[in-house]
DNA sequence: TGTGAATGTGAAGAACTCTTCACATACTAG
DNA sequence: CTAGTATGTGAAGAGTTCTTCACATTCACA
């Protein structure tokens, strides 16, 4: 096994891994969007989603370019969409593993 | 959408979001490992794969149980199989997104 | 029951990440 | 050119996560 891989995943995880980025990673993967439809979408401060949208490019997970004026960014490998589902369904089967005990442990 | 769920998100992407972490949880899944087998694999020291095993068990994505006087730790959820594949294909295509730029920027 | 190997825990400091804020830059329209 | 809106950056402090270390617990079996 290629040792710096995990390395590498790690980071792509813990850069994924925080609610801002993964709401806009949710939101490109529907549509491009423009900076302030991101605004618009997701409550945080402009300079703070500039922040977080600095992280993504950094690592590559989006682009960006100017089109009419605006900032325009997009997912840049289509395979983030898999991989934000495969993360829900985690979410889910472990969601409905819990509420197998539920019964028991709620009594 | 669930307000929580980007939250939950996060957390998951964090969780596994470390080197040790994602080694224990690629082992676990070609299958069960004592916990000195985990040892053998992996360059920590036994505290600190006892800690990182703590911290997959706090989120449920790991179980353990005792088997002729050895802990043994086991995925709880199939799909984090998927989930981790799905990791690698991410960086395979980023990485090939580089590469194809390469040749222009090493010249 | 006593010893040793295996596994786990708590606490502390180092290292890292987040948010915020003040400011910088870019571009558009008037 | 000038004002105004949109976007980005740097730096500082607060907060969080990692690693390490010393020690606790568990169990097998002599």
């Amino acid at each position: 096994m290629p040792v710096p891989l995990y390395q590498a995943k790690a980071e792509l995880l813990r850069t994924v891994g925080h609610p801002a980025r993964i709401r806009i990673l949710e939101l490109l993967s529907e549509r491009d969007h423009a900076v302030h439809e991101l605004l618009e979408q997701i409550d945080i401060e402009p300079s703070n989603l500039s922040q977080q949208l600095a992280v993504l490019r950094r690592t590559a997970l989006v682009t960006s370019h100017r089109r009419d004026g605006a900032v325009v960014y997009a997912i840049s490998v289509p395979e983030v969409r898999e991989f934000l589902l495969s993360a829900r369904r985690i979410l889910a089967s472990l969601a409905a593993a819990q509420s197998d005990f539920e019964p028991e442990l709620t009594r």
